[in-house]
DNA sequence: CGGGAGCTGACACCGGGCTGACACCTGGTC
DNA sequence: GACCAGGTGTCAGCCCGGTGTCAGCTCCCG
């Protein structure tokens, strides 16, 4: 659970990054928005804490950014003002959510983890369809009773269709969720992964081809 | 975009129920938790609005259901109490957002879009007539429980007259609309295809012709 | 710093099923 | 029974997805 804090009042940053470190998320801090937008480049993060009143590059701007990149990041928008009026110009930016300062730390880890839970839709700590058990946390992959020993890639993909149940997940929609930076449209690695994973996932055949669509699991 | 309200005082019910109609949502009213797992259970929503205060069934309930069926549906809780422990409570539950009472309209309709944004897109869940169901998700048609293997332009026509209802569909429209690109004219492709689909979809005959006008579903 | 192992992704090739054209048949209508 | 819209049988081409292989890369270990 990586989380991206932006604010400009120092101390302020530094008491919510160790707060939050203590809370179990991985925490990066920077102090104005150019920075912010410098990180969001190179780094996905899953939730990014930002404070509207920011030097140099503003608060809004920055949302406007992460929503323009069609970034996965969920943002909750720190504020001084507390009108309704103000509340609902964040939320129109594209903010997720919003906080009035002050705030009560508990609330603010409270709605990061709500939408942390939005981010990555509920993954429960353990996957299983059929035969096949994948533990995340672990990284584990089980069929059957018998241990798999997945590359990266393989497991990632396994993931992303054990957490789509039984939905057609098509090859693009895979690239884009595992291999998330921009990728080549013409790349043949998905098709590649997919015949590498079947191959260890054995028999009877778990991983089915939708023609014209994407692949669905089940053992059916 | 669907809503469900579920809000106990009639009064504040429907006119959060007009309002929202006018701002372009399609929404659903109902008064209680019980009336409100029921809708649940049937119609898939994109964001449920929820008092916490209900009768019968509680509004903490309904939400702790919507979480443990890992729907889709976001959860935008209403709640009188304005503390910090409350509102963290909710949020704890799984709710998506709070909303505390009294509230200005233009706050929850930017709630609202906020939570639907990105939400995943509300794809029509299935189709169905007669014994025949198609679920264009898990990309498979089932007739009388027997799975149906159909190739993928079979799929899309059969998937284009189920959404027409028990409307006549012509070999025109069909061309334009499954094989999208400005097709030849007097190809006899949609003839072939539909053939093959019946022979998959077998007996009693589910695809009518009506002679110059075009074909048609339904068990009559 | 050098070498090896495993992961990754590109490329070429293969095979099968989908597709759509053509020729012919059927059945309803006048 | 003649006409013709629509159904059927069949076949060739082709496109999609699977497979084999190789080269580059990274990471680890000595």
């Amino acid at each position: 659970m990586r989380v991206l804090v932006v604010e400009d009042f120092e101390v302020l940053a530094r008491s919510i990054g160790t707060g939050l470190r203590r809370e179990g998320f991985a925490v990066d801090v920077v102090l104005d928005g150019n920075e912010a937008l410098g990180r969001l480049a190179d780094t996905r993060y899953d939730v990014v804490v930002l404070d509207r009143d920011l030097p140099e590059v503003h608060g809004d701007a920055v949302c406007r950014q992460i929503v323009a990149e069609g970034s996965k990041s969920r943002v909750l928008m720190l504020t001084a003002a507390g009108t309704v009026k103000d509340r609902v110009e964040g939320l129109g930016l594209g903010a997720d959510d919003y906080l009035p300062k002050p705030f009560d730390f508990s609330e603010l880890v409270a709605r990061i983890r709500a939408l942390a839970r939005r981010s990555t839709p509920a993954v429960p700590p353990r996957l299983e369809a059929g035969d096949v058990v994948l533990d995340p946390n672990l990284h584990t992959a089980v069929r059957a009773g018998r241990r798999l020993e997945l590359s990266p890639k393989e497991f990632s993909v396994l993931e992303c269709l054990l957490a789509s149940g039984d939905r057609v997940v098509s090859a693009e929609e895979l690239l884009e969720r595992v291999w998330d930076e921009a990728a080549d449209p013409f790349t043949t690695t998905v098709k590649t992964t997919i015949r590498r994973l079947r191959t260890k996932l054995g028999d009877p055949p778990f991983v089915h081809t939708v023609r014209e669509g994407g692949y669905r699991i089940g053992e059916g």
